[in-house]
DNA sequence: CGTGTTTATCGTCAGGCAGACGACTATGAT
DNA sequence: ATCATAGTCGTCTGCCTGACGATAAACACG
């Protein structure tokens, strides 16, 4: 028996999805920008509606492989090549949150290795990978100059409360090996925690740390001199997901 | 300029709540009778549709306040008098979840101190507090002899999902003194703990970490002797949200 | 070819915290 | 008076972390 239409209120649903990765020391978002009203020429989060028969993960895989090319590894397996790491965020559901309708958002976030190039439907000047902090100031100058406008809709809030789960994850899961290529340093490792959470770690700690975790990386038996100097131990990462104890950020 | 209707699928929205408290000793979850098909007779988690004007966390304060008669208190104060803690779960939409149309449901977690008894529409034989184990298993008996049937739809899932949050939840914040009275003892708390994670804590660790962890617990002055025994001082909760460094929950 | 620079890796040491557990206190029950 | 119950204070030991010295292996430059 079918429901009756009048007893509920019909929702438009979308997920907007929080791409990161870490790019020049520094923890960047994929925004796209929007080519129609409304906020028509601002920067947004990447997005679209959930389709008929689909999945609000499976959407959100979709949407991430329409913007980046990644696709999404399976969660039981360790991260690998060429897969992002994708989980639910939260849900924005405020009546006032696009002014056209009710839009009801499921925002996801994905981590994502450094790529080479966002893409938008082919066309490039319409995503781009920008620092966090710039895309979360209110206003002001980019690093090029160019002026910077809020982000669309509820869009920055979504991407701060991405960035706050990405932070506080890390802490005690090895998420932070899906900003990394399927094979890594430790010093590669340290520097991904040193963008996302904004701070220098001590190299030697934090060596004797990942290292001594079970289960977090496994020794691949290769070297690399990619960042200079002596040549560095290759790491895959395990298959622990949890870490316990946890990697402590340190205070403020 | 209203949307093109037929530029994406309309969807059902729902609120659907996990609302655990701790009695006699065993984490308990909220559930009411479904009186209408599918599932008729069977056991669900209290919900409802989002209306039209509202946000979602305002419309599952409204469920929670129609189906036990709590309030929410504001996150920004700690918790107080007849005041549950509520934060959003997860969103839910498998095209199949519910049989007669496409259904998102945004699950939220509520926290609630022991409370006299559920009302659902006033009928209280249509709502109970059961253990969460309980809910939880496929098939079986109750303690009573009842036969149990599964939870409707999806709600095993988004109940075993609520659980694990509230159990790690536990850890790293001050969130145990929602299922607690306004003023309550060390041993109340640790009964708490004991009772979310189904272990056995260490009274005089337990007293040590959570009075040594500043801002966690401030005392009233006065003292009890309800639970038996010597009399124990009270306390409220602090205005600490995050316990750093957190409550370490027992290897297996 | 030495020297300096960079990054990686190993070791040492002190302080803090948690688990195990002994001891004592203050109430009610019998 | 004695016991049972629950609360509170201490002690000790082992582990982990932060601070930091020392060594190793590459490259750059003169």
């Amino acid at each position: 028996m079918p429901y009756d239409p009048s007893a509920f209120p019909p929702f438009a649903v979308t997920v907007d999805l929080v791409v990161l990765t870490v790019r020049r020391h520094s923890l960047c978002a994929l925004a796209v920008r929007r080519g129609e009203a409304p906020y028509q020429g601002r920067w947004a989060l990447p997005g679209g509606f959930v389709r008929a028969d689909e999945d609000l993960a499976q959407a959100a895989a979709r949407e991430l492989a329409e913007e980046t090319g990644l696709c999404v590894h399976d969660p039981a397996v360790p991260v690998q090549d060429n897969g992002a790491h994708l989980e639910q965020l939260a849900t924005y559901g405020d009546p006032k949150r696009d002014p056209r309708m009710r839009v009801v958002s499921v925002a996801h976030l994905a981590l994502a290795p450094d790529l080479p190039a966002p893409r938008a439907g082919g066309d490039a000047s319409n995503a781009r990978w920008a620092p966090v902090e710039e895309l979360l100031e209110q206003a002001g100058y980019g690093r090029d100059g160019e002026p910077v406008a809020p982000l669309a809709f509820d869009h920055a809030q979504i991407l701060a409360d991405g960035v706050e789960r990405a932070r506080s994850k890390i802490e005690y899961s090895s998420l932070a090996t899906a900003f990394c290529p399927p094979e890594f340093t430790v010093g590669e490792l340290r520097r991904v925690y040193e963008a996302v959470w904004g701070v220098a770690l001590d190299p030697r700690n934090f060596h004797r740390k990942v290292t001594g975790t079970p289960g977090f990386l496994v020794p691949t038996g290769g070297t690399t001199t990619r960042q200079g100097g002596r040549p560095a131990q290759l790491f895959r990462a395990g298959g622990a997901t949890l870490l316990n104890p946890p990697m402590l950020r340190p205070e403020v």
